[in-house]
DNA sequence: AATTCGGGGAC
DNA sequence: GTCCCAGAATT
């Protein structure tokens, strides 16, 4: 294999005329405090911008320092956290400002080996940090940088690490006289808007030297990509209801949709969904409220709504909390895309 | 190295 | 419908 070569000077210098030509304007972009380009790179982490931009301005508005952030507590942040996904990201946020208050005083750590020890905290986001709020030339390698330069230099390792890794040295030889800060946002940027993953390499600034251009192979990039059938599941979500409020029930600190209030709901392939009513003290009845469907990271599943009564105390091991909620707490609660439809279709 | 983590935009 | 998004933690 080739060793590892720097981007030579004057393709760097098309590359940050290209970006500033057409970067795109955003709530953080220009901002150098560590505290709001880290919140804004844990929302970005898997999710586009534009998804991204209100919940951002939300998130600032109510914790506009780390410190706000450090002395809030897990209900609030995951309220605010609805709907943008995984949601292991809001808790790690919270014990992340917890553990930057109290090892750091409050300031964002300054080196790689340290910022890694934030819970949440990668790779990808320590780079993006120690770059663009301190412009130290760390690599920040994502999705887009990855398929920028593995069709520019036709990257042929197969396995993931190797690719990051041969990318992320590359980017490292490419900062020249530029600030470090605006050349890794230059190769996001190129990512985004231009060398996308079916691009239109025409108006591209390194369409002539692009070697997966030149030999008609930018869609094979990047490299060792594989596809999965998400397994179908089905289940059951039952509406418990008692005067004007609702039974919530409140999942785990850890794993799927963790934190979140959902109504009591049942798999068809949990360990023992035939005795599901019973260890609940729940009885079903005739009403139902049609079906609701959803697709999750590695599976999809489809759900019927039905009305149930609870015919003794609450009492549940797979719940950590239980809540008879009214229409006004449930709107202060983080809950599932999955089970805002059901509430919907229930018309509570 | 492979899985597990949501939800939505773009096509 | 499919693909993928400014990835990290866990196994």
């Amino acid at each position: 294999m080739p060793g590892t070569s720097a981007i030579d000077h004057r393709a760097m210098d098309h590359l940050m005329r290209w970006f500033d030509m057409h970067q795109r304007r955003m709530p953080w972009r220009g901002e150098s405090d560590p505290y709001r380009i880290w919140i804004s790179e844990v929302m970005l982490q898997q999710t586009q911008v534009a998804t991204v931009v209100p919940y951002y301005q939300k998130w600032m508005r109510r914790f506009p320092t780390i410190h706000s952030l450090a002395e809030s507590n897990t209900e609030s942040v995951m309220e605010l956290w609805q709907g943008l996904g995984y949601y292991s990201r809001a808790g790690n946020l919270l014990l992340g400002a917890r553990y930057i208050c109290d090892q750091h005083q409050g300031h964002f750590p300054q080196t790689r080996q340290e910022a890694l020890r934030i819970p949440g905290v990668g790779e990808y986001i320590a780079g993006a940090v120690l770059s663009i709020a301190f412009n130290y030339p760390e690599p920040a390698v994502d999705g887009n940088v990855i398929r920028v330069l593995s069709r520019l230099r036709a990257i042929s390792e197969s396995s993931p690490s190797r690719i990051r890794r041969a990318v992320a040295d590359i980017v490292g030889l490419s900062y020249w006289e530029f600030e470090p800060r605006w050349v890794n946002q230059a190769w996001m940027e190129l990512g985004a808007l231009q060398c996308i993953p079916h691009p239109a390499c025409t108006p591209c600034p390194f369409a002539t030297v692009c070697m997966a251009f030149s030999t008609g192979k930018v869609a094979e990039y990047p490299l060792g990509k594989k596809k999965k059938t998400l397994p179908l599941k089905r289940g059951i979500i039952y509406i418990v209801r008692r005067d004007n409020r609702i039974l919530m029930v409140k999942r785990p600190a850890a794993g799927l949709l963790a934190n979140l209030w959902e109504l009591p709901n049942v798999f068809d392939d949990d360990q023992d969904p035939s005795s599901f009513l019973e260890r609940h003290n729940l009885t079903p009845l005739s009403v139902s409220y049609g079906t609701v469907r959803h697709a999750y990271s590695h599976f999809k599943l489809t759900c019927e709504v039905r009305a149930a009564e609870l015919s003794g105390p609450w009492q549940s091991d797979r719940w950590v909390d239980h809540r008879w909620m009214s229409n006004t707490m449930l709107a202060a609660v983080g809950k599932p895309k999955l089970h805002i439809m059901a509430l919907r279709k229930s018309g509570f």
